[in-house]
DNA sequence: TATAATTATGCAACATTGTTGCGTTTACAA
DNA sequence: TTGTAAACGCAACAATGTTGCATAATTATA
């Protein structure tokens, strides 16, 4: 089985994540990580954490993958998580919003496993600089 | 005011959206158009036809960009259209399924300006597969 | 139907994001 | 303290998307 390991540089990006209001892409995580690691390190660390659940990933409308923490959510929740992204399309900030209740009406033939929610559009602090 | 223009090449790509049942990404949409014009010409054309309000513009799971034929969507419900979209991890493939009501429960100072409702998991043609 | 205006295209070059292979380093258990 | 597997750095590559500019094509209208 393998083991995972605590390193400096996946200490230093969990608490980048963590520290964040709204969801980050691996280049801006690189960019607050301060040459603590590689590039491709960062990319490698990202999966890792989203494999041990301790982040999401979430693409914004953009298409650009952010991570985001993964405060108080189950393991169960995790792969289910209902809860509302936001996409601004002025900072392209993705920020986590509320948990919203969705009716799902989906074909049993199709098996579900993530369900993503993201609604675009400008956020406050875009509306103000407007 | 802008002329909007009816070319070849654009009426072909408009098509093989139109005819295809899953959204798809540029580099589907340029393989099936047979050299029809550039790369970039796609591109463009693409941009065009969302602006134009003709095709959808979908992100999948995985951040790539999908196109989907508009076909039976007014003006208003274009940009909150709240279907259903399917995002097969194993195929890639995305599919519009069907009209989900969703109760947003946004904050005020947030302007929406599309829902993108999206499941990931597996489609029934890869469950047969398996 | 000929022509002017401007939209659309092709090409080349670039930018961004993400991936892979491989030799070296490092964390952790024993 | 040390062996071993996990993690890392570097270099190179791959995929996707963008920009500038000269040229071609479409459409209105004269």
């Amino acid at each position: 089985m393998a083991i995972i390991r605590n390193t400096i540089a996946k200490k230093a990006v969990f608490e980048i994540i963590q520290l964040n209001k709204t969801a980050m892409s691996q280049t801006e995580i690189f960019a607050k990580a301060n040459n603590i690691c590689d590039r491709v390190t960062v990319y490698r660390i990202l999966e890792r954490l989203v494999k041990e659940m301790k982040i999401h990933k979430i693409v914004n409308v953009n298409g650009v993958i952010n991570y985001a923490p993964c405060n108080s959510c189950s393991h169960e929740q995790h792969v289910h998580h209902d809860h509302l992204h936001f996409s601004c399309t002025t900072c392209k900030k993705l920020t986590c919003i509320s948990d919203n209740r969705i009716e799902l009406n989906i074909p049993s033939n199709y098996q579900v496993a993530e369900v993503f929610l993201t609604v675009s559009g400008i956020c406050p602090d875009c509306l103000i600089i407007t």
